[in-house]
DNA sequence: CGCCAGGGCCTCA
DNA sequence: TGAGGCCATGGC
């Protein structure tokens, strides 16, 4: 499937940020928030001369949330940017060289804001960390194939995608990033599975047989 | 107008 | 542990 999908939409170059900075906070303004919103609260921050963390940390809250308006939830965000500033103004990036990425991972989940999703794309995309990302779009894609239950939780889910990954941060990053851009396009709320690029594939025809045979809806 | 968008915290069983 | 309420803007 991440073949097919690499086929059909090309690499799509993730994560759409210049910095490793940029990266850490465009993963929090994009919790549950569409990304051309959060394009323009990076716009704001970067003309503010805020695009950076230390800068950030320094900050007046409210003055932030000003800035960060069209992202939405913007006093939640504002509050949850300054912990994530703090935090790597105390721990900078040099510091987790060398650290495994699981103690990494449990750090970024101490600080207030940075949920599951969250830590696992600035481990991701920030750090070249191999840790899989899952989003809405990733449940819904990978519920829908019947690859578990639309209420497996989290980590039950990443799981599942990394015993059946290589472990190359590379490859995390690239399919992750298809997935949205499936889900965007094709995986809806409205499934468009007749022009689906992978209603083609081997293993869906394979799978849709079974699911028809053991009187599954598809 | 309603729906949706690259979640996470808090509360309460 | 997990379900439910809450946070908010902007595009279609």
């Amino acid at each position: 499937m991440y073949n097919t999908l690499l086929r059909h939409f090309g690499p799509q170059g993730w994560w759409p940020g210049e910095s490793k900075e940029e990266i850490i906070i465009g993963a929090v303004l994009t919790q549950n928030t569409n990304w051309a919103n959060v394009e323009k609260a990076i716009k704001n921050l970067k003309r503010a001369g805020l695009l950076s963390l230390r800068q950030l940390s320094r900050c007046k809250e409210q003055r932030l949330s000003a800035l960060i308006r069209p992202s939405g939830y913007f006093n939640i965000k504002a509050r949850r940017l300054k912990a994530a500033a703090r935090f790597f103004v105390s721990h900078p990036f040099k510091y987790w060289d060398g650290l495994p990425a699981g103690e990494f991972r449990n750090q970024l989940l101490e600080v207030h804001g940075v949920g599951r999703e969250t830590a696992d794309s600035i481990l991701l995309y920030a750090f070249n960390q191999p840790s899989f990302v899952v989003d809405a779009y990733t449940r819904r894609f990978g519920h829908r194939h019947g690859f578990f239950a639309s209420k497996a939780n989290y980590e039950e889910i990443r799981n599942f995608f990394e015993s059946y990954l290589p472990g190359a941060p590379q490859i995390y990053n690239e399919f992750h990033a298809l997935i949205v851009k499936l889900g965007k396009e094709y995986c809806r709320p409205r499934a468009l599975c007749d022009s689906c690029p992978l209603n083609k594939s081997q293993f869906f025809l394979a799978y849709s047989k079974n699911k028809q045979e053991s009187h599954h809806s598809p």
